[in-house]
DNA sequence: CGAGCCATTGAGACCGGTCAAGTTGGGTGG
DNA sequence: CCACCCAACTTGACCGGTCTCAATGGCTCG
């Protein structure tokens, strides 16, 4: 009995309300019989070993998920073997926003890590949130902010140099952590050069040579794929930079 | 008065169910006080001049407007004279959604051509939403396939050649205007080469030679901003075609 | 008619992709 | 424990697409 709990209740048997990433949840909030509705229409977290695929492109959309710890890709593929990276969650991060248009999964999502993740089944949270103002306007928000990130990754590919696309991916990925109370300085990347490389519209050797070249000028320090931000002004500035390529008018 | 109602009333007075939008708009599939509720929410169509801007990048965010006739850009800028075109609005097509993560206006919109538009108080919407299932799902809707289309565009300037992009972007043209009962071979371009390229993240030289090098090969025909379609499978062949750049494994 | 914007066209440079070897490191089996 | 393998990563040389700079033509508007 306690064997059986010990890990698994940890994680699983955990309400919302006791989540430690609540404040970063749809579910922030909500309080009182809403909070007890959410807490009731979820999976709870469902574990995912690296490389195990939580959704597959073309699939019917039907679930949200939350990531609780881990982390996970998306990946679009496009008929031939023209594979791209267009997401990284993390935890706190709602994966399937993009279903919802079509009504299928936009792409595969695929844990880079042991990953657990919370399922929404959406026709539920759809039917809460005729009752609550909250989560409405949290999941609204919620699909706002990613409208806004993907618009600054359009501006990122469009035009950028290698450098600036990847002093502003570590600089976003640094954020990232912050936010979620980890060192913004110093972390582990999850994915591989070749994940960062199409993530980021570059060759992986592209990938691997601007990262050594950061190294030699002291912007950062890696070794495999332990990462720290030696000088994150340096980074900003590059980020933030001028003029990358066509200046525009 | 009949001087006066001559060309407001046509635009202005129509009601929701009498647009012929009605069917891409927000407000399709409501019915009874439900579009009544919509229609009284909604500000009557407001007239734009060509280069005259909607909404200025940082504006408090407080409006959706769709689009009725017309169409408009928006542009990201960032400090220096780096602008950047992230998004081109066609009649039916909806603004702002960017804003309603972060409260404030996601870039400048700016009218490309007289164009008018349907006020939509996001505040009132939301309350309507409360009382409107159906509301509330056709917004959700409109974010997701939003969110689609701008995955699709990272896709596109990640990694593939400039025929590429542009072959996809007039067939994105393209099947836009097919969808609203326009000729989808044959169209006008409301935007500026410069928009064109900082849209597809090209520099404007290189615009203009793609595109003379497609009525080379009599892909399409072009003068100034009339377009001409010619040969679409080419282009769709050329848009989906294999490998454009760092092939992936 | 000149000013100014928009678009086209050419010549040259450079960033980043491609190809081709290495190198490292983790896992497996003898 | 070592040999081996495979995947991930690094490094170098070369080449090509696209940017940049510059000059020119066409259109619109004052």
């Amino acid at each position: 009995m306690t064997f059986i709990s010990g890990q698994v209740l940890a994680v699983d048997g955990a309400r919302c309300e006791h989540c430690s990433l609540h404040s970063r949840c749809l579910a922030m909030g909500l309080e009182g019989e809403q909070l007890a509705g959410f807490d009731a229409l979820l999976k709870r977290p469902r574990p995912l070993k690296r490389g195990e695929a939580l959704v597959h492109q073309g699939d019917r959309f039907s679930n949200l998920y939350a990531v609780r710890t881990g982390s996970l890709k998306q990946v679009q593929v496009h008929g031939d073997a023209r594979d791209q990276v267009t997401h990284f969650y993390l935890p706190g991060e709602l994966v399937g926003l993009d279903g919802i248009g079509s009504g299928e999964c936009a792409g595969n999502v695929v844990a880079l890590e042991s990953t657990y993740v919370c399922e929404l089944p959406f026709l539920q949270l759809e039917a809460l949130m005729q009752d609550s103002h909250t989560l409405q306007h949290r999941l609204f928000r919620s699909m706002g902010e990613e409208l806004r990130d993907h618009q600054r990754m359009m501006c990122l590919l469009s035009g950028r140099t290698a450098d600036q696309r990847m002093a502003s991916f570590l600089l976003g990925l640094s954020e990232r952590f912050r936010l979620r109370g980890y060192s913004p300085a110093c972390f582990y990347l999850s994915m591989s050069r070749g994940d960062i490389g199409s993530y980021l519209g570059l060759a992986i050797e592209t990938v691997s040579r601007v990262l050594g070249r950061f190294q030699m000028r002291k912007l950062i320090s890696i070794k495999g794929r332990e990462v720290s931000l030696e000088a994150m002004e340096s980074l900003q500035l590059m980020a933030a930079e001028g003029v990358g390529r066509h200046s525009g008018s």
